[in-house]
DNA sequence: TTGTAAGCGTTATCAC
DNA sequence: GTGATAACGCTTACAA
């Protein structure tokens, strides 16, 4: 047995069952050179002792931290929350852990801020959350270290292994599809800010949409937002005193879709009965307004655990391309446009 | 200069200061046997090469990481995100990392996975959000383990130096306070599940205040729920169907009090005209429903910064007890009650 | 296929 | 006060 008290080491591994610690060491990191009967044999012996190799020494020798970092610069509570708990998923009962480093893209020393943070805890990988995995020095950063990174964003940014996507421009073409299905012909857009991808592939699916079904997108149409709720009241108030006024309107999170909630309430009008709104990202608020919100979920979590799976254990699928759908959540702020008149 | 290509060692420091590795580490370690002479010295070295002590080297030789951990079981997001934002002002610019780590209070394996999490990832010390701050067996698994230790919680759950805790009770009754000076006499309780120690200390806040204004709470005043939002709806609706009806309600959390919100539109019964309604915690939903909902906010980041520093700098402040005072957030969800009739 | 020796970069022990 | 020397628990040469 091992010296009482402390766990077990390789040490111990290595005395009971009678080989060299080097042999320990391949039985862990699964050498292919070994003798089975040698594999058995230590595997054996670590099942009973209860063996767990150390990770502050192996990061030690390798050089290499067995931890998990998520960057991000907050889009969303629960986004990230999600986040946190589908790369959990992954790694649970693993020796991994996931620490976590909020970031401030606005900042001109985020880069160099990052470059210390991962020069200091020898990070196993990262991942990187939107807008910020959509800065290609960034990834550029983590190459140039060493260190695995894995970008989740709403377009192809990167090699597969670098990758986990979604398809927002389809899914907003199909929210546009639907909504004129229902005989919406006058849509709105509330955009989100410039320089954020996702904000850009929304707008593109909106455009795109409209323009197949042939209806007009006047600049009193559309407005731009920051993806925070204030600017989508703002918004919508620019889109709503537009005459005719339009029927329905897509905002490009659901934040802002909240604010457009608000700004049609002081102005008296009815959601749904004269105004239409949907969403984007499924967030708590989006059920929990008044009316229901309907609106277009990502499955954030399960995109988490790819993307963590991608780093920790690239070989069970990690090199194939990860896109997940996302899907339209409906509820009640969606109805026929009203009568003419 | 240090061997080019890799960062400076201590090997480094000690060859170029003409000292021996271990008064470096003594530098690095603020003994106090040191002649000033040499700290000086070898500590003018170290900011001229840039020599920074290398963490998992530390970590195995002191058999303890430099790792902070937050356990918690979500009980909201943007609580458990602005508290990350917390710790990480307290651990910035230091060689600590928040690694981050959800569990589930309703597994029964919840301590043992603690434990073996622990045992593993040899973490500096662990931060503990409600409700499972309020476990004292989890706690005393902290101690056992030689781990540090604070715990957030709304009641004196601890000992100073393991405790930030906020004034839940004390800011109930001012809510009530409030209340009845506009006019209110029926007020109704949606209160939080059993076994959360802040759901009974916003009880008893709630109960204090209303005897101490000789005001009664009949059985159909009083509704339990979850904290979570079906659970405000139907607890509002048995609120809301007692007659005479109340005319205002204060909810144990934001969450349930937009149940609440939600269970009075369906019955067209007006907020506020009608129906007067507090939260608690100020989270994101308080501000973006409609009407704004007046509700009680903690200052979660300044907690969670002052948690992690008792962890990491308990010289500094660590040991004095911290109280961080809620304040109650006026917005349009309160008026007067209606005129009887 | 396995073992030996020498690190990885720090701290602890115990002399001087 | 300070410095050799041996841990800490693992991995990477390189040898056998």
């Amino acid at each position: 047995m091992s010296k009482s008290g402390s766990a077990p080491t390789i040490n111990d591994v290595a005395r009971i069952a009678g080989v060299s610690k080097k042999t320990v060491s391949r039985v862990i990191n699964r050498s292919p050179l070994l003798k089975d009967a040698t594999r058995q044999k230590v595997e054996k012996v670590i099942a009973e002792i209860g063996y767990i190799p150390n990770p502050q020494a192996r990061a030690l020798a390798l050089r290499r931290n067995f931890l998990l970092g998520l960057l991000h610069d907050n889009p969303n509570a629960q986004t990230v929350l999600n986040f946190q708990e589908g790369v959990l998923d992954a790694i649970r009962d693993t020796e991994f852990a996931l620490v976590v480093r909020p970031v401030d893209r606005h900042s001109p020393d985020m880069l160099e801020d990052i470059r210390s943070f991962l020069e200091l805890q020898r990070l196993y990988g990262v991942l990187l959350l939107p807008p910020i995995s959509e800065n290609d020095e960034l990834a550029q950063l983590c190459r140039e270290m060493g260190c695995g990174y894995v970008r989740m964003g709403s377009a192809a940014l990167d090699e597969a292994e670098h990758l986990v996507q979604s398809n927002d421009r389809e899914m907003v073409e199909s929210v546009i599809d639907y909504l004129v299905e229902l005989g919406h012909r006058r849509i709105g857009l509330i955009e989100g800010p410039t320089g954020f991808r996702s904000a850009a592939e929304r707008r593109e699916g909106f455009l795109s949409a409209m323009k197949r079904h042939g209806l007009d997108v006047p600049d009193s149409a559309t407005a731009q937002g920051t993806y925070r709720f204030n600017s989508g009241v703002e918004a919508a108030n620019k889109l709503l005193k537009a005459e005719p006024r339009i029927t329905a309107l897509f905002a490009s999170n659901d934040e802002m879709a909240a604010g457009a909630y608000h700004a049609a309430r002081e102005r008296g009008i009815e959601v749904p009965g004269q105004l239409s709104i949907v969403g984007f990202d499924n967030s708590p608020i989006a059920a929990h307004i008044w009316p229901p919100m309907t609106t277009v979920g990502w499955p954030i979590r399960e995109m988490a655990k790819a993307a963590a799976l991608k780093l920790v254990d690239p070989g069970s699928d990690g090199a194939s391309p990860s896109c997940f759908p996302a899907r339209l959540v409906t509820r009640d702020s969606v109805a026929p446009p009203p009568k003419e008149g």
